[in-house]
DNA sequence: TTGTACGCGTTATCAG
DNA sequence: CTGATAACGCGTACAA
């Protein structure tokens, strides 16, 4: 019952009277070790069922082969597949991934980068929570010399590479089609003002109604209204109105979207007649739905990769300081029925 | 511009005129410091910016504290939050997660598997790929060291502590609800019957027709029905025979079962008064489809809990093997609109 | 081409 | 209670 050892260097070294050394170059090939050795040692490699023991080598190298993710929430499809997209770059390099949720709050996301920086990982990818604010743990990454990139939900005020989705276009691109769609009273649920995708995002609204000279109506926009039942109480509001809103663009989520589709059917207003909708992020679900949703797709795997490449084509080497460190990923609007009303 | 050096116990030792071994006593806490010494440590400790190299610590400890996780898909629901059960447990513990998806692939799946074996992660948690059949890369890791927990999808020869659900249980519960609620003639569509999970809900199905003197009636089963697609065809199948099923149950996933509903309302059939419509999960979309799908709650995060606790309460210890390595979480059915013909 | 020797940052085991 | 020292497994500059 005792501890099984795992071969070593050591191990193989021993066995055919050779150095641990020269078994260490042959196995990372990258040295000169004459072809015969070298054969042999990789074949007793294989008997002796070697592997290579990451601590050790981490160590001696200085760095361990690690990304850390930070998002709010790992079973939201944006984010589960911009970590497919992710790990599917890094897989490849050998990288490990470790995966953090925050659950959307700035104090577990604060114990996340904390637990990251105890494993020093090589870098952190963030998105950050809701509330976040303070961005002091973020700071001290550079003394820890972990790299930063920031996606989707970032800290603007930061100088770190980020890659990001045309928040603002994307916005802008969805009301026009409500416009087009012949839609009068567009109203926004808008999500925190203190994360900047949501700034963004208002900033496409503002511009569409501009571009196309409709007025700027304030009790049609709606602060903080970015989760199902949030996006539900927003609506049940806007639709008590004198004048209520003939379309409304979550453009918080399509959660939110969700919720104002709830309002709709229990009072059984018609979708797309009565009332436009349209989501953001493109969620499975929301092709499911009666009708399906309008919303707009973010390609978040792209993003995951674009992100995974940032790193290993540029950060890693890190010598020379990139002028542009913002990547864009530009989304689509997706059409479905709950905007079509001229079908 | 030159490399960031971190501090490591030596650099406050010698700030203390101490020993490194002194730092690294208090810091771990266990052993004899006096309480002074102790509180230098640790205040210039935190003045340093001093974080333990775990690369350092593990390899030293001879174990690092990494668990490995493969699923099929880690945006799957099921998988999502059973990892996020796990995560809860371990990120107390101080445990890093390697977050793996074999994406159904019997061959990626053996790729995850060496790739965390080369990490000598302590421990591998494995919900197993679709085309699973050969263990061969399961049972080498016992020679590695690494302890294999199973959940799920499970490879039921293997000897190793397995985390299930009650798959028949939940199958029987689902279909005598059925038969209460009038349905006469109860289709079943069932997963690749390699896995033990969907002969398990197999059985289930059997075992409550056979308790309500129901008939088994071969043509209203169909194998390999678990993608919405694969559901749809099956449907479309079913509802073409001469005496086609008054209920389906999907016996595979409510994807499986989406696909059904995608069928009966392009062909105008209403659900659940024609047509009654049971899945397995509890997916986030089972909710919201019109009508909703009645389904069967897992308890996914408990599951990743248990599992967690299994490891940290029992299988670490590990030295007296147990007799009983079989946890089951009992699932609950959750009856929706897709299945109340009776209100 | 191969061997020697040392250090990566910790912790465990001895002494004192 | 504290200090010295070895060892975890590997990679690499240097010497042979």
């Amino acid at each position: 019952m005792e501890k099984q050892k795992r071969t070593t260097i050591y191990d193989i070294a021993k066995k055919l009277n050779l150095n641990a050394s020269s078994v260490s170059r042959a196995l990372s090939g990258n040295s000169n070790v004459s072809e015969t050795t070298k054969a042999l040692i990789l074949k007793t490699a294989k008997e002796l069922n070697y592997r290579q023991n990451s601590m050790a080598s981490n160590l001696r190298k200085g760095e361990n082969q690690t990304i850390g993710i930070v998002v709010p929430r790992i079973n939201q499809n944006f984010f589960a597949n911009a970590i497919a997209g992710i790990e599917e770059v890094t897989y490849q390099k050998g990288y490990n991934l470790i995966i953090c949720q925050s659950n959307e709050s700035a104090e577990r996301e604060i114990k996340c980068i904390d637990t990251l920086i105890n494993q020093h990982v090589s870098c952190i990818i963030l998105s950050t929570s809701a509330d976040f604010e303070d961005n002091s743990h973020l700071k001290s990454l550079a003394e820890h010399d972990i790299k930063l990139i920031q996606f989707d939900r970032v800290d603007e005020t930061l100088d770190t590479y980020k890659v990001l989705s045309g928040n603002e276009e994307a916005a802008f691109e969805a009301v026009s089609h409500l416009i087009e769609q012949g839609y009068k009273r567009i109203a926004l649920l808008e999500g925190p003002q203190n994360l900047s995708i949501f700034r963004e995002r208002k900033a496409g609204y503002l511009a569409a109604l501009k571009k196309n000279g409709f007025p700027v109506i304030k009790e049609l926009i709606r602060e903080n209204a970015w989760t199902r039942e949030l996006g539900a109480i927003a609506t049940e509001n806007l639709l008590a109105l004198p004048e209520p809103p003939d379309a409304i663009f979550a453009s918080t989520s399509d959660f939110a979207a969700l919720g104002v589709l709830d309002v709709a059917q229990s009072k059984g207003i018609n979708v797309p007649q009565q009332l436009g909708i349209c989501g953001f992020s493109n969620e499975d679900f929301t092709e499911i739905t009666q009708p399906s949703i309008t919303t707009i797709d973010q390609f978040s795997k792209e993003i995951g990769k674009s992100i995974a490449n940032l790193y290993f084509q540029k950060i890693k080497k890190g010598t020379v300081a990139d002028l542009i460190k913002v990547v864009n990923i530009k989304p689509k609007l997706v059409v479905r029925n709950s905007t079509l009303k001229n079908g």
